[in-house]
DNA sequence: CGACGATATTCCACATTATGGGACCTTATC
DNA sequence: GATAAGGTCCCATAATGTGGAATATCGTCG
């Protein structure tokens, strides 16, 4: 894959390409080898190295797949997050509340990553998942988290979430033109919550709101999400009220005030 | 830290250690290179480079954390487990069947790690974790691995925990004498069901089960646990029938058979 | 203000380190 | 028992990562 590193990295960025391969799924050494353009006793020697570490581990029959130091790092990195500590009891009491499913997520580069999930009781489980990324535009807390941003910057994260969204084997039925989309995202600005109706998911819809840190910047996003019968425009904005203040209540935990 | 390392890998070794630096909590390039063994410069490619990687996020006042990507990778390396894929409905079934918290745990090395786990609705919330390692021989799950292995190998992962636990601020009052603990393995391995009862951690008991996979090997154990006024011995006794008959069931969607 | 310490970042000559070609091993397939 | 596919090991070579020192950045105290 990509080989735009620094200097004096080299056999880093393999290790890494490496890495990243088995993540896509590459499960041998050929093939491994063949995605970061290393000979067989380079990729060997970095795949055994990656497994002596626990990145990877080798399962008879599947071939090389990701390994159990990776659960453990990932863990960790949750954890080093203090919001998820501070976020953790208000999701819980906002879960109890709605009984819908609740996301938070932070941004990363274009995309929205969720750090904490707590699943509905109404049936149906959503395919969210701690880790996993979206692009920021189509997603109700990526919105929340964009709301600071000018509308050049608006405009493409939209186009990024376009794109992707185009790759899609079923495209959302709910994406908006950019004209649509400009002008919910400016009433969005005003009140201070976001919604997102099948824009990202068939099916679902969700309210979010943003939260702060001490310096007052964006650094996460909150949502309640439901599923088809739940998610009518009006139920979602008799919901935005206590998903804004659920939020507050996380921006006060991480010293925002006023 | 460690250099036990093989042939042509430094500067992995290095990055890797790096990494686990940050890991464990240190925040800035001395600290870090003290802990690792690299001179400055060599620290300041190596922390540069994982952050380009999105495994290092650099947070104003509070120094180098875990970044983001390894929160993505934990992820992927657990749903390239088929079995989280395999167990998740059968646990959300044993959960509501018992109101209590779930775990589901595969061995790695001579510590058990979590892989997945539903909250119970008791009120109080355990500390466990998806991710976390704990000793093998002092966990109900970890103990349902040990069931087919042989007494001297009980014996070795028994005086490791005790290590470990030596090693606690708050020892469990539930840590048994190596005969004591043997007789129950013998009783155990018997009734193809564990159970633990603060041994780990203070009010805390369970009940668990091996499964198997399709050559018969144990991967992973199973349990339901509770706090307090809810782990009796006879209560988890009541329990272990579903718990085993929910480990099967899993084992049989491995390719377990009879 | 200007000096200082703590921290991060860049540069470059040098030798230590990672490299890749090829040999070899093991297991499955015909 | 010949062929193939996947994994492992060895070793001479030069390309790579290294560390020292120089520079930049920031905050704080006299």
């Amino acid at each position: 894959m990509s080989d735009h590193a620094g200097q004096g990295t080299q056999s880093l960025s393999r290790a890494f390409a490496t890495l990243n391969a088995v993540a896509a799924g590459k499960s041998d050494l050929a093939s491994i080898g063949k995605e970061t353009g290393t000979t067989r006793s380079t990729t060997h020697r970095l795949v055994a190295f990656l497994q002596r570490e626990g990145f990877i581990r080798h399962v008879e029959g599947r071939g090389y797949l990701l390994g159990t130091r990776l659960i453990e790092l990932g863990a960790a990195a949750l954890t080093q997050m203090p919001l998820t500590v501070v976020a953790r009891p208000i999701l819980e009491k906002l879960s109890d509340e709605t009984s819908d499913t609740i996301h938070l997520s932070v941004r990363d580069g274009d995309h929205v990553i969720y750090v904490d999930k707590i699943s509905g009781r109404r049936g149906l489980e959503m395919r969210s998942r701690v880790g996993l990324r979206k692009p920021i535009a189509v997603t109700g807390t990526g919105k929340a988290q964009m709301l600071d941003l000018g509308e050049d910057e608006w405009a493409r994260l939209y186009s990024l979430a376009q794109t992707e969204a185009l790759g899609d084997d079923r495209p959302p039925p709910g994406f908006l033109t950019w004209s649509d989309y400009l002008s919910s995202m400016r009433d969005f600005s005003l009140s201070g919550y976001t919604l997102e109706i099948e824009e990202n998911e068939a099916g679902i819809g969700c309210v979010a709101a943003p939260i702060r840190d001490a310096q007052g910047k964006i650094i996460a996003g909150l949502s309640v999400a439901s599923t088809q019968p739940y998610i009518s425009r009006a139920r979602l904005i008799e919901l935005a009220p206590i998903v804004q203040e659920s939020a507050a209540a996380i921006s006060r935990g991480m010293g925002y005030v006023r």
